[in-house]
DNA sequence: CAGTATCCGATGCGATACTG
DNA sequence: CAGTATCGCATCGGATACTG
């Protein structure tokens, strides 16, 4: 009897395991967490999943009491929002990532290595505060990708307080290119290389707006894991 | 493609989660941090996963650093021990069982009841500072089930510092009976019912000695989510 | 956009048997 | 006790197509 789905133990250890532990659902968690409300924004974090199994994962965790559905205010459709059950898991989700930033080697493997999530990750933390108030287009050239996943651009709209991620040259004057290899910014944006030796070594290029070079610290906004120090002992 | 195994994302929740959140994993886990360190101890606590199924996994946590294998000491035998990286777990595991504990509903799914996993847990958490010095026998008889899972003896040598479970009568005096049907005794156990209500309401009944009788409450252990509290809201 | 229904192939994992 | 090797099938989950 493969996989009765369930450990057959009544420790809260394995209960919780049952619901948060399924496969995805940690990178699903992860998702809402951050932000995401609505089916595709937590897809597009999760491209690898089925829309199926998603649809499936989140009827789980609302059966759980972990999600809810409801209307997104404002607009008509609906989305899922974390219970308090759910908001609780925030601290767990984020104590394992800041382990796996510490001690997973093989980060950095090739086949982990993905523009898309890496520009919609960027995306949502770009430091709007830091950039200029008017409108800001910039291009993400990844020099070691091929045609479709070569080049992004982030556009934030005049006043607009949010980055839209563009897959197709928006049309505008770019402001900033930022020029690097996949692996080299992926590097910088998990913290693994500082930005300035990113900078000064040549892994990371800007081209463009002096305001933008300059600030470039500033408004990209790095992994949340960027912070997590290696471990003492040296392993 | 079904379970590339992995997730193909550089997200250390995602990288985290590729080692912790396989099926059995946390459990397995759970077994190490509370002191188990021989396979079959280990496998005591996770009965239903087939042996070949645990010897896996071990290897793959020895894979990604979080356990060693090595001789234990004194005994010419080998097993497992917690790395850095392991031990980092163990916020992490308790933090898992403390939600659990106060947000999964359906515990004492009747199907989650195991006298065995129970008595188990019972012995690891026996205080036996509580207990008298000489030898003490007790025998546990869970009144609704039924042979070979109906009772089960505890036994504390003189002077000796573990307690061993035995599942058949060891033949010695029996100092304490503890009778109960096996819900009640998990729910004493997790902390779900009081200790004294239990007592009281004759859910657990005690026969035999006095001292054993008054210091039941010392000496039982409860499970280490026991002290969990239910979230403030009413839900 | 926001999902659901169906299909079916790969594989995870339990069962069993075997080794030192 | 402490595992490993082999086998078989149930189920997991991706692909595809479809709906409002």
């Amino acid at each position: 009897m493969p996989r009765r789905t369930g450990y057959g133990q009544f420790c809260p250890v394995a209960k919780a395991s049952e619901v948060i532990a399924e496969r995805w659902t940690p990178l699903v968690l992860r998702e809402m967490i951050t932000g995401c409300n609505r089916f595709n924004d937590i897809h597009r974090g999760v491209p690898l999943m089925s829309k199926s199994l998603l649809s499936k994962r989140l009827r789980e965790l609302e059966h759980a009491g972990i999600i809810v559905r409801k209307e997104i205010p404002g607009e008509s459709v609906n989305g899922y929002f974390l219970t308090e059950s759910g908001e609780a898991l925030r601290p767990i989700i984020i104590a394992i990532g800041e382990w796996g930033q510490r001690y997973v080697r093989s980060n950095f493997e090739h086949q982990d290595l993905d523009p898309s999530l890496l520009m919609w990750d960027i995306r949502r933390l770009i430091q709007i505060r830091h950039l200029p108030a008017e409108q800001v287009v910039i291009e993400f050239e990844f020099t070691d990708q091929t045609d479709a996943q070569r080049r992004w651009w982030l556009l934030k709209e005049a006043g607009a307080g949010e980055i839209e991620l563009c897959l197709h040259d928006p049309g505008y004057e770019i402001d900033l290119r930022v020029e690097a290899d996949l692996e080299s910014m992926t590097r910088v944006w998990m913290g693994e290389m500082d930005v300035s030796i990113a900078l000064r070594s040549g892994a990371v290029k800007l081209h463009g707006s002096r305001a933008l070079r300059l600030s470039f610290q500033d408004w990209i906004g790095l992994s949340i894991f960027a912070h997590v120090e290696a471990p003492l002992s040296v392993s």
